[in-house]
Formats: structure tokens, sequence, C-alpha cells
DNA sequence: TGTACATCAGTGAACGCGCGTTCACTGATGTAC
DNA sequence: TGTACATCAGTGAACGCGCGTTCACTGATGTAC
């Protein structure tokens, strides 16, 4: 008498819990590990189940980015309340971009490749607009009054790609001695961090 | 009388070949379609042929990427040795690598994805070590007299993640109008970077 | 110069694998009367 | 309250696919005598 005995025919929150046991899969198993009949047999149910909750793998990937803009989201206004300084507010924000790609790499993973298709900005209210949302006010925070809009958001780009980009560099094994030493994947990060400054106008001449 | 039916039963130069036809369909087919079997098929040679010069993928992936590293040592050497004025290397030189990532993505990933996981600095002389040197030493012209090697060391990390993030950043489908508003990649890399700037020795305070 | 033979670098068939997706189906649920 | 029936959400078997790798093999080459 198994649990899945005792699992209903009808499973009843399906959706949820294939976006959920994909997210399990994730950090288990990483990206490689990421298909539909994984998701399905993680959930307790046949290859084929999936079908009546999603199109194709394609759109159970997207339901899984999404959850996981949510909760990158999350993580980025809980720092950014408990972070007053504007001073402080950008470096304390790319810190926490940071780390939350490398504690969840293969989520981030998965979020960055549906991201990197799309051709439609994400639609508003959703949650990957809304983290886009929050990383552009802070940066637009710290610009000066003949800042425009396109300044802004060329800034908002490099940042992102500098947090981006280290977090990429973060999962490199070469560079664990160094990350330890330093104490840990933040205190690298601000150390790496210190070595570059956002300029959203940029200084005359 | 196809040109296989002239080609002898030896091929001479395989090992080469193989690389060379991983290459090309990298750059046709893209990154998920580097199959042993698909290289070994745009070589013209059957599909156990590649174990005579290579033990297995991954050997034969390690290949392409230190050629890789190659061309794009090359690269950044010919731009360098076009930049004299210090001022405008580190630039220089970021513009050249990202346009390279940009140019030949498939193979860049490639090369980023046996760096990841290679737990040993790459071997001096190789082509990824001199690549690894060569923006180090133009990130070390620029410190000042109170830089110490750790300086160099994190200001060279943050200029890397920055370039490799800004180079997947440019890839993304939804920044093709802005791409193109600007006059094409370069000017869309160049802008970017006119908002972030490298400090190797952090000002005071 | 000729020949036996070891070695090298190919072939092509086969292995087991996991994948995405489809199919006809069936059990469970809800609704109309 | 009971019943027929449509609909929903599962099942499990099967499809064709391409993959990495192994195997016994064979054709070509080079070397020793």
């Amino acid at each position: 008498m198994s649990l899945s005995d005792s699992r209903p025919y009808h499973h009843g929150d399906l959706r949820r819990a294939l976006i959920s046991a994909a997210h399990d899969l994730l950090e288990v198993e990483g990206p490689d590990a990421l298909s539909l009949r994984a998701v399905a047999r993680e959930a307790g149910v046949s290859p084929a189940a999936p079908y009546h909750h999603f199109k194709d793998k394609g759109e159970l990937l997207a339901a899984v980015a999404d959850q996981g803009f949510a909760d990158l989201g999350e993580d980025l206004r809980k720092i950014l309340e408990g972070t007053a300084s504007p001073a402080d507010r950008i470096g304390a924000m790319g810190a926490a971009y940071v780390s939350f790609a490398v504690r969840r790499r293969p989520l981030y993973r998965v979020m960055i490749a549906t991201s990197r298709t799309r051709d439609q900005p994400p639609a508003p209210g959703s949650t990957h607009s809304d983290v886009v949302g929050l990383m552009r006010s802070v940066i637009a925070e710290t610009s000066g009054p003949g800042a425009t809009d396109e300044d802004i958001d060329l800034a908002n780009m490099a940042a992102w790609a500098f947090i981006h980009g280290l977090a990429d560099l973060t999962t490199f094994r070469i560079l664990e001695p160094v990350i330890i030493r330093l104490g840990g994947g933040d205190a690298f990060t601000r150390a790496v961090m210190e070595h570059l400054r956002v300029i959203v106008v940029r200084p005359p001449g």
C-alpha cells in the first residue's frame, strides 16, 4: 500500500504539482534532466498526463520560468525593503540577483533560456516584467536630472549584463578556491562589484 | 562518381577535419545539433571513425573549444595591435570580445561550457590561457601603483563578467529593435559600455 | 626488389537508452432532467 | 433522489527518433628481412 496507491485517480492540482516537480528536478538533477517524462515521473503520473495541462514541453518550461521570476522578484523586493539608502540599493539588489542565480542556477538557466527567444516584451503584470521594472527603477533612482529614458535603459542593461555575467562566472569550478578564500559567494560578488561602477549619466568629456 | 567515391579509405587528417566539421555544424545548426554522429556525418565518415582520434565526445568538444580560444585570441591581439592608447584598450578589447561571442555564439557557448567544469587553470601556453593572460594584461595596464595582484584579478573578473554578460544580453531577440536603432551590435556594445567603468583600485572612501 | 606481417584508420551494424508525442482507452465527476 | 450522459483528467502502450558507444571486421600503409 504505497503512497501512490492512495492517490486518487484525479490529481486535483496536477498543473501546479508538475511545475513544482520540475523545480525539484532542476535542483536535484540539473537542467539537462528536465524532460517532460522526468517531470511526469517525479509527479507520480503517466508520461501523457501533462498534455492535459500544457500544450507541449515548451509551455511547461514557460510556466516553470514564470514561477522562477516570481521567486526572484520576491527576493529582490525583500532586499530593497531592507535597504533604504539609495547609494546601497544597486549593490544590494545586484548581490541578491547574483545570489539567486547561483543558488538556483538550473532554474535561472531555464528562465534565461525562455527569455532569450521571446520576441515580445513580458506582459505587463507578469512576474518577468515585474523583475525588469524593479531593476530599472533602482537604476533610475541614481540618475541625475539630465538622464534620458535611453540613458536609464542603457545603464540598466549594463547593470544587468554585469550581474548576469557575474552569476555565470561564479559557477566556474576553477574559481571555487578564490570564492572560499574571500568568504563565500556573497563576499566574492561584493568584492568583484567593487571594481565596476554603474554610470547613469556619463560624465561630460 | 561523387566526391566521396574519390575520397581514399584513409582520410589523412581526420582529426583536424572533425574539428572543422564541428565548427561548421555549430555555425549552421547551433549547439544542440553538435552530436558526435552529426560531426562524423558532416565530415563524411562513419559514426565510429571519430573514436580513433578522440576518446569520447567530451574530448572532441575540448578540441573544438581550444580552436575557438585560438580564434578569439587572434581577434583580441589584432585589435590591441591597432589600439595604442591605453585609455582605449579596455573598451576596444571588450568590444572585440563581445563581437566574437555574438558572431560565433554557438562556438562561444561550447568554449564556456568546457571552461565551466574545468578544475585546473588552463595549461600555460594553451590557447585558453593565452586569452586569459591577454585580458589580464590589459586590465593591469590601467592600474595605478597601489594595485595589488588581487585588485587586478578582481577587476579582471569584473570586466570579464561584464562583457560575458553583455554578449549574452545581445542575443536576446527582444533587443533586436534596440540594437538596430543604435546601428548594429558593435554600436550597441559601445553604448552599453559607456555606462559602466572598470575601477582597478577603488577610490579612497 | 619482393614479401610477410604488424599496425593503423577506416566501415557498418548493432546495443540500449531516453526522449516528445499520439492514441485509444477508462475511471471519476458533474449536470440535466 | 435517481439516473443517463457528457466531459474531464487520467492510463499505458506504442510511434519514430537520434544519441553515444562498442564490436568484429577490413582495407591501406609501413616496416623488417
